[in-house]
DNA sequence: ATTTTTGTTCAAAATTTCTTGAACATTCTG
DNA sequence: CAGAATGTTCAAGAAATTTTGAACAAAAAT
């Protein structure tokens, strides 16, 4: 749930959760065989806004390091770029990557003579909130009418409380007309970002 | 509390897992000392609903059905109330109930000579959106002037790269100047429902 | 002043969610 | 076609969150 910013513990206890994982240095940090490309500090701190925006909607970790990464790079990266600077897994990338594609927050671009995958990313609002009221809102209300339905059944006739339960139905009805009201016009004003 | 023995778990292997946890008997329940009071099918019905609704926010369920509980409930109910009739514990019972407090989605109600804590929900749709986003949003929009600066802080002028980063703090700092535009707009058209 | 009532807090347990890594499927290359 | 490259899936492990229960604190009653 997370309600107030919690002291919580600092000291994290393993790899993936000890802070310093994403190394960024000055020059170019290229040895061995697996070049591990460093992250620049534009990168880093993009990284950390997203991670902690999508924090804020209880989203992975791993899909906002995925969209600052994106985000905060000129070029298209693809999977593999992505999991040798992020250093993440394999898993969590594909997973990470699928969940922004379906939302519309990463675009492929297609590279003549490249075979993997690249992306980059969505930054139109209006795109990335149609996408995400789509994927993540209007699933819960379309249920509305079924659920609606289902408390009005529950509602016995000639209880003593019966009145004040359709009264409640009315609210939530209302709640409904809110939403249906309210969804378009954030969709609009996003089109004017 | 009045534990001396307490029956511990009648089979209570993930009561919280297995969806039926809460009993709807039709007639009255109320057998050894601890009544144990029993929901009409309009209130498990509603609990049902909010237990959605707010999962569909990430919040826990305890704060669901504590919230559809008192929804469907005319009269005021107390902490031991919602205890009993929802099976929950004390903790669970307490931190919800002040989590739905600080958002101002519960009621406090004066009961003379009572001394039990008593509530009801809170309904209006302005007072729950301003409540919530006070409590979940603002917090993380306070934060953006300073994440902005953090942001254009980081960039290294001269690089190549730099006009790239420098565009896309435009694209920042216009989600924010949205944000600002919708939240009001959201609590308006709230007021009218 | 002592006991009872009421409510909060927090460590430990239960549960859910996220990440990893390796097996698998699919497509491309030669 | 065989082998390589690319990407997906999913079981198991790791981490984070939620719930419980009992100790504690505060307020009220006796």
């Amino acid at each position: 749930m997370e309600t107030t910013v919690k002291p919580k513990k600092l000291v994290r206890t393993s790899a993936r959760t000890t802070g310093g994982s994403l190394s960024s240095n000055g020059g170019n940090g290229s040895r061995d065989g697996a070049s591990r490309l460093a992250l620049d500090s534009f990168q880093l701190q993009a990284i950390s806004f997203f991670v902690h925006a999508f924090a804020a909607l209880s989203l992975p970790r791993s899909i906002g390091e995925i969209y600052g990464l994106l985000f905060s790079t000129e070029e298209a990266l693809s999977l593999d770029d992505i999991i040798e600077r992020l250093r993440i897994s394999k898993g969590s990338a594909s997973e990470g990557l699928r969940w922004l594609r379906s939302l519309g927050a990463v675009n492929p671009v297609y590279l003549p003579g490249v075979r993997k995958e690249h992306f980059t990313a969505e930054t139109s609002l209006r795109k990335l909130a149609t996408g995400y009221l789509r994927d993540r809102i209007n699933p819960h209300l379309e249920n509305g009418p079924e659920r609606l339905r289902l408390l009005q059944e529950s509602i016995v006739e000639g209880m003593p409380q019966s009145s004040f339960q359709k009264s409640r139905i009315g609210q939530v009805a209302g709640w409904y007309k809110f939403m249906g009201k309210i969804l378009p016009l954030v969709k609009a004003l996003a089109g004017k970002f």
